[in-house]
Formats: structure tokens, sequence, C-alpha cells
DNA sequence: ATGGACATGTAAGCCGTTACATGATTTG
DNA sequence: CAAATCATGTAACGGCTTACATGTCCAT
């Protein structure tokens, strides 16, 4: 299971609860590892049991309590141990493509909408990744050593939206048979 | 579950075996949706009860017996059916990209040999979707209309790769501090 | 005779999704 | 007054992986 050491990752860069994890799996890991809140408790608990992680819980007024995990050495250690392991090669599983294939034993008008609505996604998700570059690493050049990772993780997320948006313009044009936009 | 559908336009496109259906996951089909023969078996157990795919077993001599499946009826409607579905944005989930995050807190020279792993192995999948290219789809501009789909996911698949391949240039550029190659 | 291709499955277990559950405070 | 945010979970179910199981033919 590898939600485990995006857990390590996110709690290596800062300490922090369930929930805090959670919207950070919403945002910046989310971008590469999506989890829910539900399956993050669930994998917490039995991170604490292997001694990867503690908790301190922390009594709020107004707020509920909160248990504030950090890594322990093991859990250090655990992560280092991953990075040095080979990654096997990401299983893909596209519907969107298993879609595209089926286009003459399916709806192209619905087919069609669906890729201007992937373009539109795609879209997005590039001008927020965008945004995120220019405000976290205005300089990429002179990076503090710590951001080298996350910046070069952002910059292929950067990269990658932009071959899906060519992807879905080369599709359009092919269906409509006419340039996009 | 999506597997269902990607074993209706494997169908859709040709009628054979669970046995054959396994080989073109690991080969065209699977470019885009991995799956193993215990898994598909399974699944065209299901789908025969619900009566979206028929077989017919044929005997052969010095060869086990096979069962052929076919879609029905229903099975054509069902793939229909389904291409009218607007697709969920990809679930996505990089364990490389996790390692690369990581990289102040693990091993650099172990992250590196992951990187250029990596770089191998999308250039070797590259080399066969553009031969796969060359020899299937020679004339792109006057297609079958039937190909136009698998054609779009091949071109997918290209673009993706050299995608990727850039991406590992980059990271290689930035943390060997030279060109790569 | 060893291993690979052909051919089809079962069983155990983990991982993940979806639905359900609770309850206070802040914001519109 | 309703909805969102903060905060943490349980339960049921389904999908997918890994390991196991069986047996023939053909090529080296």
């Amino acid at each position: 299971m590898a939600l485990e050491h995006a857990i390590l990752v996110s709690l290596a860069e800062r300490s922090g609860t369930g929930y805090e994890l959670a919207r950070r799996f919403d945002a910046s890991i989310g971008n590469f590892w999506k989890a829910s809140h539900q399956q993050i408790y669930k994998v917490l608990g039995r991170m604490e049991a292997d001694a990867l992680v503690t908790s301190q819980t922390v009594t709020q007024d107004g707020r509920p309590d909160k248990k504030v995990y950090a890594l322990t050495e093991a859990g250090r250690s655990e992560l280092a141990r991953f990075t040095t392991e080979p990654s096997a090669p990401e299983p893909l599983r596209s519907s969107f493509a298993v879609k595209l294939r089926a286009l003459e034993h399916g709806d192209r008008e619905a087919i069609l909408a669906d890729v201007r609505r992937k373009r539109a996604h795609h879209a997005e998700r590039l001008a927020y990744y965008e945004t995120s570059a220019e405000r976290f690493y205005p300089d990429p050049d002179s990076l503090d050593p710590a951001d080298v990772g996350p910046w070069l993780v952002l910059r292929g997320g950067i990269i990658g939206e932009q071959t899906a948006l060519s992807w879905c313009d080369e599709i359009l044009e092919r269906l409509e048979g006419r340039a996009p936009r």
C-alpha cells in the first residue's frame, strides 16, 4: 500500500491532524495521490499501531479535540527506505480512453461533449498549477533545497495538463473537423 | 465498475475467449486499462449472468476446450449507454510522484536511479506506440471510420509518453546538473 | 525433460468507496 | 436559519491482487 507513504511524506513536511491531512490530499498531495478522510483515519490508526507515527491529543474550546500526528524515527526511516524502492509502473485506468475507443459503438455527440468537459477540466487544473508555481516558486533557478522535489512534481503536473489539453484539442479537431475553441 | 466496459469494447471489436481477452489486455487495450486473467474470467461470468455476453463452447483437439464470448444486444446497448455517461476525472495515483516529492527526506541517488529507469521505460513504450501507429495507421488522414477511436487513443498514448520522457529529462537535468544522455 | 503457450478457474485477503453517524461553531 | 467548517470515526460492500490449482501440446 502506498497511501501510507503519501501520508509519511506529508507528515515529514509538517505534522498535522487527520483532518488537515485530508485537506492536503484535496489540494497539494492530492494532485498525484487521492485519498478520502475515512481512508486516512483508518491508515493513521494502523500506522500508529505500527509505531510509524505518534499522536498527541490537543483539547480545544469551541472546537472538537484533535489528534496531532507526527513522524517517529521508525516513520522517518521507513520513508527513507521507501525512496530506495524502484517504483512499479503505474497501473493505468482511463475510462475516458475506453469511451473514446468505443467511438464507433457509441454516441458520438455524447463523447464529444465529454471531450469538451475534459478539456475544460484540464484547462482549469493547468491554470491552478501555473498560479501555484508563480506564487510559491517565483524563481525556480534558486530554490530552497527543500522545495526542489515539490517543484519538480508541480512541473510534472503542468506539462501533464498541457499535454492532456493538446490531446483534447487534437480529438476535437479530428471529430469536429475544425480548430477547437 | 469499468472493467466491464473495457471488456464490452474489446468484444465489440472482435469476439474471443477469456484467454484472448487477457492477451488483448496485455497489449492494445492494456495501454489504458490493466486487468489480469483471473479478474477477466470472473467478470465475464457475471456479465454472462447479466446477459451482456453469451458464450459458445468450442471443443478442440490437442487443446483445452474454449468458450468464445460475444456481445448480446443488451451488451451492445449497455456499451452505447456507457458512452453517454460523463467520465469521472481519473483518480491519480503516482507513487513515483510521492517518491519525488520526498526527495529531501530520502535517498537522492536511489531516486535518480528510479528516474532513469522510468525514463527508459517510457522511451520503450513510446517506440512501441510509434511502431504500432506506423504499422496499423500509416495514413492517418484517411482512416477507416472504425479506426478513428483507436487511433485517437493511440495518439494520446504517444503524446503522453513523450511528455513523461520530457519530464524525466527535466528532472535529470535539474538533479544531475547537466543535460541527460 | 524443461519450459512456454494454450485454456480456465477458485480462495483469501487487502484496499478503497459509499453510506451512515455525531456534534459544535462560524459565516452568509 | 441554513450551510459550511472543524473533527473523528464505523460498517458494508465491492474490486483487485496474489497465490493456488489443473492439464495438454509443442519446441528446444
